[in-house]
DNA sequence: CTCAACGTATTT
DNA sequence: AAATACGTTGAG
């Protein structure tokens, strides 16, 4: 401690919305908590925090911030090379807080993990060498602890715009920042735990302090890099049938890479293996090998109870990293940064769906390990099945349902695949990593944005969701208002789950007797038929009401399939047991 | 200096 | 865990 000035751990330097993301760009929503609590709307002005529409998703360092070692400020724009940029720029590490030039290490930055998601953030050398990981943030210099409310989450979020394309350097465009994204945060669950891994991370488990320095893989931890490591496999028993799973994937994927990914090359970073999810796909297309799901040593088996079923490996592939040469190993300074692992195993890739929209390139991870198309891949195993683990195409479906505890990494993997579908049902997330998530889905946040044809005069807004067929609250603590929303908003819905919700809902009253019309709130909701109490279930088949004086309520319907079993206040359910 | 808000500390 | 409160830093 105490080592160096002020400046060093001691002072560690706030950072600040980075004014390009669009969050920066956008103005304030005037409707959110915090803006409500600002005075210029009225508010007491006590909170003090940004507008929840405007958290920036790449927050930068100060301009003031300088080099604990030379007291310069950063320098990248003098650089040429990508190298060079990075050895110029100044890096915070998340651990030890210090800002440094990459290059005025004498011990090198070989050694550094940088965090890909937050502009000029990474482990440095240093702490890396020393064995901490996120979790020993804190005793550093006496500052700062990470045991408080840290959940990783710490800058905020980062998401970001529109990089240049894939362009293969770093997306640094000139003079400014790179459209990082962000590392999101367990939180929650697991109790306090003492030592091990994982502040902020995810950390899971505990492994215990004491030797895991050079474990193989890195400790989990760090939301950050995934390892890095190369590890090679190492050979075990039960690897064979993931070998031969393997194998298969392979074969798949070469009937199916028809399409020219070119996507975006950073995005085949090294996942290892990591979770779990398992994703659920249509009916369609090519067959991919069983669920099967591994997990590195991230969270895996953490002790809680995770059971399941499927997961029970371990494995690792980790390293299928880089296409081509990517770890180096000394020298260079990789970045292994961004991504952290998998997620799942994509049960069936998608249909070979044409590249429609590569979308969000999103996510330069800094060394743009130029990787080649798959289709120009040799047919190196490792290889290709790391394109795999990151091709947006294989991962329409994403499901982490009962997942019980949902990581950085995963909130990771998710941002970088845009899944067509999540499924985030009973996993407890909290409602920072789900704040994290919308902001950084492209698919979600478009469905709250005003329709395209909206027009400013317009009053009656017809919203995104006048497709959405189907909804599932269950086990929300909704409010009838909610459900008006819902109702008014989703002409084509015809099934709403509101089993579970522990509030008393008017929306549909449950009387005993069927047919009886709604309740005070009359959305024009009728149910009808018998209750079957016992049936956990049940459901509630309500038609819509004919000439129900609530416009616009359910229009367009002609009936609509509402679960709420297992309601609050010993209600009784009302209708048949449908075929929910 | 003023205004915005970050990162913590306290409360709920 | 989430909500609330606020000292203080950072941008202009
Ligand atoms: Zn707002
Ligand atoms: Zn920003
Ligand atoms: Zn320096
Ligand atoms: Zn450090």
């Amino acid at each position: 401690m105490s080592s160096s000035k002020g400046a060093g751990p001691g002072a560690r330097r706030r950072r600040t919305r980075c004014r390009r993301c669009r969050a920066c760009l956008r103005s304030e929503c005037g409707e959110c908590h915090f803006c409500k609590d600002m005075k210029k709307f009225g508010g007491p002005g006590r909170m003090k925090q940004s507008c929840l529409l405007r958290q920036c998703t790449a927050p930068v360092l100060p301009h003031t911030a300088v080099c604990v070692a030379c007291g310069e400020a950063g320098k990248e724009e003098a650089a040429a090379g990508e190298d060079e940029r990075f050895d110029l720029s100044l890096m915070e590490c998340s651990i030890c807080n210090e800002i440094i030039h990459p290059a005025c290490l004498q011990m090198g930055r070989a050694e550094g993990v940088v965090n890909a998601e937050i502009p000029n953030c990474w482990e440095c050398p240093k702490c890396k060498r020393e064995g901490k990981s996120s979790k020993d943030v804190g005793d550093v210099a006496g500052k700062r602890r990470a045991d408080n409310g840290d959940d990783g989450l710490r800058w905020k979020l980062t998401v970001e715009q529109a990089p240049a394309k894939k362009k293969g350097p770093p997306a640094t465009p000139p003079g400014q920042a790179p459209p990082p994204e962000d590392p999101p945060n367990p939180a929650h669950k697991r109790k306090k735990e003492r030592d091990p891994p994982a502040p902020d991370a995810g950390a899971r488990k505990k492994i215990k302090g004491g030797r895991d320095k050079h474990l193989k893989k890195k400790p989990p931890g760090a939301s950050l890099a995934p390892a890095a490591p190369p590890v090679p496999m190492a050979a075990a028993p039960d690897r064979r049938e993931k070998l031969e799973r393997f194998k298969q994937m392979c074969q798949l994927l070469e009937r199916v890479r028809a399409a020219p990914s070119s996507s975006s090359s950073s995005d085949t970073d090294s996942e290892s293996g990591e979770s779990s999810g398992a994703a659920h796909s249509p009916p369609s297309p090519p067959r991919l090998p069983p669920p099967l799901s591994f997990s590195t040593s991230e969270e895996e088996e953490d002790d809680e109870e995770d059971d399941e079923d499927d997961r029970e490996d371990e494995d690792e592939e980790e390293d299928a990293a880089g296409p081509g040469k990517e770890n180096n190993h000394r020298g260079a300074p990789r970045v292994r940064g961004g991504p952290r692992r998998l997620l799942g195993w994509p049960l069936v890739p998608s249909p070979p769906k044409p590249p429609a929209l590569l979308q969000l390139e999103r996510h330069v991870v800094r060394p743009p390990p130029a990787s080649p198309e798959p289709d120009a891949l040799p047919l190196v195993p490792l290889t290709i099945f790391s394109v795999m683990c990151c091709d947006k195409r294989l991962w329409t479906r994403i499901d982490l349902s009962r997942r019980t505890s949902i990581t950085p990494s995963m909130l990771s993997g998710i941002i970088r695949r845009q899944p067509a579908s999540l499924d985030l049902s009973w996993t407890s997330i909290s409602k920072k990593q789900l704040m994290w998530l919308l902001t950084r889905l492209q698919a979600l946040r478009e469905l709250l944005l005003p329709p395209p044809d909206a027009r400013p005069g317009q009053t009656e807004a017809r919203g995104r969701l006048q497709g959405l067929w189907e909804l599932r609250l269950a086990g929300l603590d909704i409010t009838e208002a909610s459900v008006r929303l819902v109702a008014r908003h989703a002409p084509a819905l015809a099934k709403l789950d509101l089993s579970h919700c522990i509030r008393e809902l008017e929306t549909c009253e449950r009387s005993p007797a069927s047919g009886t019309r709604t309740g005070s709130g009359d959305p024009g909701i009728r149910s009808e038929g018998t209750c079957s109490a016992q049936t956990r279930h049940l459901g509630v088949r309500a038609t819509r009401e004919r000439g129900s004086q609530t416009p616009g309520i359910l229009t367009s319907m002609e009936a609509m399939t509402i679960n709420m079993s297992c309601g609050g206040k010993g209600t009784v359910c009302t209708g048949l047991v449908d075929s929910y």
